[in-house]
DNA sequence: CAGTATCCATTTCGATACTG
DNA sequence: CAGTATCGAAATGGATACTG
C-alpha cells in the first residue's frame, strides 16, 4: 500500500482499495462470508497466504474487524467497510454493462453454482423437496454435473447425485448458464436458440426461470436501463 | 492486467481498474484534462512511461479514446469511461469521510493550488483584478509563496509575485489550507483557532471563503451528511 | 478449521535520461 | 509538446507444503 503522495480523497481511497483482490474480498464480506475458508470459496484463485495478508491490511485500514467467537475467527466489515457497498455495486453494474467478454478462464462452475445458491428464492419453489439437475457439456466430467436441492426452506448444491427424483434437468454449456446468470441471455431466449435444453414436465420447465432467476446485479441493471 | 478468473462483474471491472494509478488518471480525465502533460500535472508522482502505459491499457479497454487534433494528441473518455464518474465520486466521498489522516508526503502545494484553480467561482470575485497571496510556513521556500490572480473572468496561479496589488494575504500551513480545502476545517474556524492569518481590508478578508471555497467533494459530503 | 512458511519467477515501478 | 528508452531495486504474488 504505497502512497500516491496526494491529498485527493480518491487517491487516499485507492491507497486502501487498489491492490489486487482487495475489492473482491470486500465483495465476499458484503455478501455475508465471515470465515476464512468461506471467503476462500468466493476467491478460490487467491492463495491463502495472500488472503490472510489482505485481511490484515484491511483490518489495519479499519475496513475489516476480526474477532473470536467460540474459538472461530470471524471477519466482519466495520461501518467504514459497509459503506463501500454502493461502490462495489456500482463497480458491478459497470462491469456488467461494459466488460462483457468472458474468457474461458472466467467460467467456473463452482463459483457459478455457489453464486446461484446464495440467492435462490426458496419461497418460489414447491413445498415438497425439489431437485434441479444441471449438466454442462463443455467442462471436464468431474465438474459437469450438479444438483440443486430445495427442501424444507433450505438449499443445497451437490456435485454428486443426491439420489432424489429430479424435477427438471438443465443441459447447456457452462458459458450459456453464466450468460443467463449475468442477464445477457434470457431463459426463454436461450431455450429457443437451442443453447439450453430443459427436460421434465412442462410445468416444472416453465418454473425454472423463477426458481433460479439471475444475479441481483443483472436485475439491478435491467431495472436501471431496461 | 492479469485476470481474476471469475465471471463476477466486480472482478471483471477490477481487471480494468485496479492497477495502481489507473483510477487517478481517469479522475483527471473526468476533471477535463486532455493532453499528456496536462494529465501529468494531476499525477506528478507518476512517471511518464507509466502514464503512457496506463493510457494505452485504458485505450485497449475502451475507456479512453485517443485522437490527433491539429498535431496534438488528445485523450478523452469514451462513454464507457464517462460512466465511471459516479464510481470515482463515490470513492472520493468515501475517502474523504474515512481516510482522513494525511501524511506529510500527501501534502503538495502545486496540486492544491491547481485543484483550487480548477473550481474557483470567478463570478463571486470583484470585476476588477483581484489578487490573493498565500504563504505557507511549513514548506521549502521555493514552494511557499503563491498568488491567485482573478481578472477578466480568468484565473491565474503564480508561484512568483506578479507584481499587482494584493487584496488579501493568507498565511497558514500547507496542512491547514489542505484541510480547509477538504472541508475538515472551516475558514472561520481555522481563523479563530489561529491556524490561518488573513491580512487585508475587513471586507476582503470576509470574502475569502466565498472566493476560494472548498473542493466539490467536500461540498457533496457536507450536503449528504451534514 | 484457520491459517503459516517458504521460495522464487515475474512483474512492477520509480528514477533518470533521452528523442523527434 | 509528447512521449520512449533503459535500468535496477523492490514487491508482488502464485504454487506448494506444512502446522496447531
Amino acid at each position: 500500500m504505497s502512497s500516491y503522495g496526494q491529498f485527493c480523497p480518491v487517491a487516499k481511497a485507492m491507497e486502501v482499495l487498489d491492490e489486487r483482490w482487495t475489492l473482491l474480498v470486500i465483495r465476499e464480506l458484503l455478501l455475508g462470508s465471515r470465515h476464512f475458508n468461506e471467503l476462500r470459496r468466493g476467491v478460490p484463485k487467491m492463495s491463502p497466504a495472500l488472503l490472510s495478508k489482505r485481511l490484515r491490511s484491511l483490518e489495519r485500514a479499519g475496513v475489516v474487524g476480526r474477532s473470536d467467537v467460540g474459538g472461530r475467527t470471524v471477519y466482519t466489515l466495520t461501518e467504514r467497510g459497509r459503506e463501500l457497498e454502493p461502490i462495489v455495486n456500482a463497480l458491478g453494474l459497470w462491469g456488467l454493462r461494459w466488460i462483457g467478454d468472458l474468457g474461458e478462464e472466467d467460467l467456473d462452475p463452482h463459483l457459478l453454482m455457489w453464486d446461484i445458491r446464495r440467492t435462490i428464492p426458496v419461497e418460489a419453489w414447491p413445498r415438497a423437496r425439489t431437485v434441479v439437475a444441471f449438466s454442462f457439456d463443455d467442462v471436464p466430467r468431474k465438474d459437469a454435473a450438479w444438483w440443486v436441492v430445495v427442501a424444507g426452506g433450505e438449499v443445497d448444491i451437490c456435485d454428486y447425485d443426491p439420489g432424489y427424483d429430479v424435477a427438471v434437468e438443465v443441459r447447456c454449456s457452462l458459458e450459456a448458464l453464466t450468460r443467463i446468470w449475468r442477464g445477457e441471455l434470457s431463459w426463454p431466449g436461450a431455450v429457443k436458440a437451442g443453447r439450453v435444453e430443459l427436460d421434465g414436465p412442462a410445468e416444472a420447465r416453465r418454473a425454472v426461470p423463477t426458481w433460479l432467476g439471475r444475479s441481483t446485479l443483472a436485475d439491478a441493471l435491467a431495472a436501471a436501463s431496461g
